[in-house]
DNA sequence: TGTACATCAGTGAACGCGCGTTCACTGATGTAC
DNA sequence: TGTACATCAGTGAACGCGCGTTCACTGATGTAC
């Protein structure tokens, strides 16, 4: 934003040589990206080209074309836990029992719906993931921690065993993953969304029985 | 192989110009590279270079890459339905009902272990597929029709309602393949495998009391 | 308040790489007569 | 049995593309004095 147009060469300048804000810009930008092509798609050049500026600047804010992406994978794995907690909060039973089932039910309808919903940032969120830290469950952060604390709900309502609950969160994560996988990149992609939603059910039925059952 | 090296020219061609048998080399050449780096890995240039033909040489043979990848996806997928059905034709139990449902068991173990131990094939058989034909689960063929067959097994035995059977073919698979993709190239790649065993057999004891229990 | 200077955050040009695909061509093979 | 010729299955060269990364440079900003 020039304040004097006349002195200006040729070709005025619109933006200021100094961005002021571009590392935020920049990871937005390749966010955007993400949703539209998945990890392959986030391509450092595509990236400052959207965000107007020239295709090396973003090697004064990122290592390399690693650095942006794994923000990428953390922005990905915040939006999913993001979520999960919401759609978890939406529970309103007052029977602790029925109340944590749901909630667990909850978990993994919104981690289904996320993958479908934005399959590129669900892509990116596992091709760069670290995994869990530590083996303290007490600590897990993202959409693990949630998931281990809904379970954990189980045990403390009484609906869960402490045995059974050893494993079960591998079991639910494997599951809905599984689902997910199958009709975001795998043989399900034709699938109805009515029928996928409903085989879903049918599917939480049987982890539900599956962990709770006899 | 010349008859008369005298005659050559300085550098004698060791192979005919004719490769004669080109078209199952390539496919051969492009499992085994498919093996080693997955679907990203099996460039064109690469399979011939490997082959020892020049490259374009493929294009005598198939439309351009996809249909490579297509015949190293068919290959994939034949080899995870030949691995299953290896294994599910171990089980010696006499017992209808035990029969069928360790016959499960196996189903699920084969194809996790099939993606650890090949995880290039498996990432190729899923990025290419084209999914179950129809929906006439008699004619499934691959690995989701020896699926269907060991729950048909299950109900005929009376292992499995008829109720219950309707959506378990995905509550498997999408059990499996979630546990598979969880450990090949997802968080928990750095499980050790004694564990990773282990716990999925509890993953499948939630599966067996999900479908077959009360 | 003014000024020299270090530092920061941009720029355009270039390097090196590898890919899929196409083109015109050639050596080898099979077939009709 | 021999020969002309069509066809098949290879070849090397080239096109066009896009990428990540590095280089030397420059405009803008902040700071010490």
């Amino acid at each position: 934003m020039s304040t004097s147009p006349i002195l200006d060469s040729v070709t005025p300048r619109t933006q200021p040589y100094h961005h002021g804000n571009l590392r935020p810009v920049l990871v937005d930008t390749a966010v955007q990206l993400a949703r539209l092509t998945g990890p392959d798609g986030v391509v450092l050049r595509e990236v400052a080209r959207r965000a107007g500026v020239s295709h090396n600047a973003a090697y004064r804010h990122f290592e390399d074309r690693a650095a942006l992406l794994q923000e990428v994978s953390d922005r990905a794995m915040a939006d999913l836990e993001q979520a999960m907690r919401e759609r978890i909060d939406t529970v309103a039973i007052e029977d602790p029992v029925t109340r944590a089932s749901e909630r667990l039910r909850e978990t993994g309808r919104a981690y289904v719906d996320f993958a479908i919903r934005e399959p590129g940032l669900f892509a990116v969120a596992f091709t760069t993931s670290a995994g869990p830290r530590d083996h303290n469950s007490a600590t897990w952060t993202g959409p693990y921690g949630v998931l281990n604390a809904v379970l954990d709900e189980l045990v403390d309502a009484g609906a869960l065993t402490p045995e059974r609950r050893v494993g079960a969160d591998v079991a639910c994560w494997a599951t809905v993953h599984g689902y997910a996988e199958l009709h975001v990149h795998g043989p399900l992609q034709e699938m109805p969304a009515a029928l996928r939603d409903e085989i879903l059910e049918s599917v939480l039925d049987v982890v539900h029985r599956g962990l709770m059952g006899s």
